[in-house]
DNA sequence: TGTACATCAGTGAACGCGCGTTCACTGATGTAC
DNA sequence: TGTACATCAGTGAACGCGCGTTCACTGATGTAC
């Protein structure tokens, strides 16, 4: 984990850190995971980091621009979540029973990710008055790389191209989708369902996802 | 607005404030309007009722405590939207028609109050570590002074006994609701609708409906 | 291969800010007799 | 009806905290000749 010049706790061996912006952002991130995004503070990181806080100015433009690109990761997160549950639905043979799987899969890594990563998750959706990358180029959702939108996105695509989704529902779909697992998201982690025993999640979460499937 | 012995501006006429608990709960519901639950600071909040910090101390043993009264004050704003919506729909007058338009009308009263008052949702929904109240007692429903989550229950026990929902279903299908519904208004006011003109955002919000309905 | 020097990436100290909270106080109110 | 006094509801000043950010600095690196 630590490069050979410094670690966390101790003191770094050079005067130069080596790679002080991604051991900037490992630190944040960090931060992130424990606390959400109100955790990661500019002088806690660069205390991790093993550094001055000011020296985080060398990288950075401010604390907003280290938080970002610390949110960044944790979008990069989240989507490699989802992606994995994503990989084996795309395994299953059938058409329409492959793009249904895969629509649920992407819900279940979102609820999964954000109930196992609440802090990551938390900071993935703390964008302030910031712009949210949306997909420009449709020729990208045929490869990976994603972020979460645009895999929700390539899983509705496949139910259109399996014809379990009329091509005409196509459009706006992913909001319809994406509010519902996101709600749900939050209701479990912040709101009412923050005491419900696993075991009631799962079973809510199921029931989600067929809802959206039968009402889409 | 302001009682005869004082004004949010100018200085009190008398030592005694009158209703200071009230007027702190005045100053931070304004505060959370504009600002979110972030902007309630107890120090702000005294300065808008024109008193010194610690004289909330007088009636709120800590920071968090006045905040919790003013989160309730919130929670209540968006219960009253709701029912504005709702004593519409029921006035329909077909036993179906009507619980299907009572569950819309909830859904309509939430989006719209997130919308229309952000601040105050932000903050209805800002729960720390603390409980949410949850109906205990069934018999409550039956009349109104209730939160949001019994006014949704309201409407679905409605669709019941309607028959346009399966009593089997019935159990839990708040959550499902909900997690749709606060999902999309957290799309909306923070997430990447955020920048989505007010038509498109309305013709989501149907659709969105219609799919809980649908597949509730 | 060695040296001068510009550039880069850190340090140390300090700034002002607004916050929640505590202390000893004092002015106003209301109650007992 | 008047007065003594306990209680209540404010004040003023101060505390320590952690934050983001700026300043002038210095140690390390790498490049030109």
């Amino acid at each position: 984990m630590a490069t050979d010049s410094q670690s966390i706790l101790g003191a770094r061996a050079t005067y130069h850190h080596g790679d002080l912006r991604a051991a900037l952002v490992e630190a944040g991130l960090a931060l992130a995971r424990e606390g959400g995004p109100e955790a990661v503070v500019l002088r806690e990181t660069t205390r991790r980091a093993g550094v001055a806080p000011n020296a985080a100015y060398r990288h950075f433009s401010s604390h907003q621009a280290l938080f970002d690109a610390v949110r960044a990761a944790a979008v990069g997160a989240l989507a490699q979540a989802i992606e994995a549950e994503l990989r084996q639905a795309e395994a299953l043979p059938d058409a329409a029973t492959r793009a249904r799987g895969m629509l649920a899969a992407v819900g279940r890594g979102y609820l999964g990710f954000a109930q196992a990563e609440t802090g990551w998750f938390r900071t993935a959706f703390a964008f302030g008055a910031h712009d949210v990358e949306v997909p420009t180029d449709p020729a990208r959702t045929a490869a990976k790389g994603l972020n979460p939108f645009e895999l929700l996105g390539y899983a509705l695509d496949a139910m259109v191209q399996a014809g379990v989704l009329p091509a005409e529902r196509r459009p706006g779909a992913e909001f319809l989708a994406w509010s519902s697992v996101h709600g749900m998201a939050l209701l479990i982690i912040d709101g009412p369902l923050r005491r419900a025993p696993p075991a009631v999640r799962l079973v809510l979460g199921g029931r989600l996802l067929r809802m959206v499937e039968a009402g889409l």
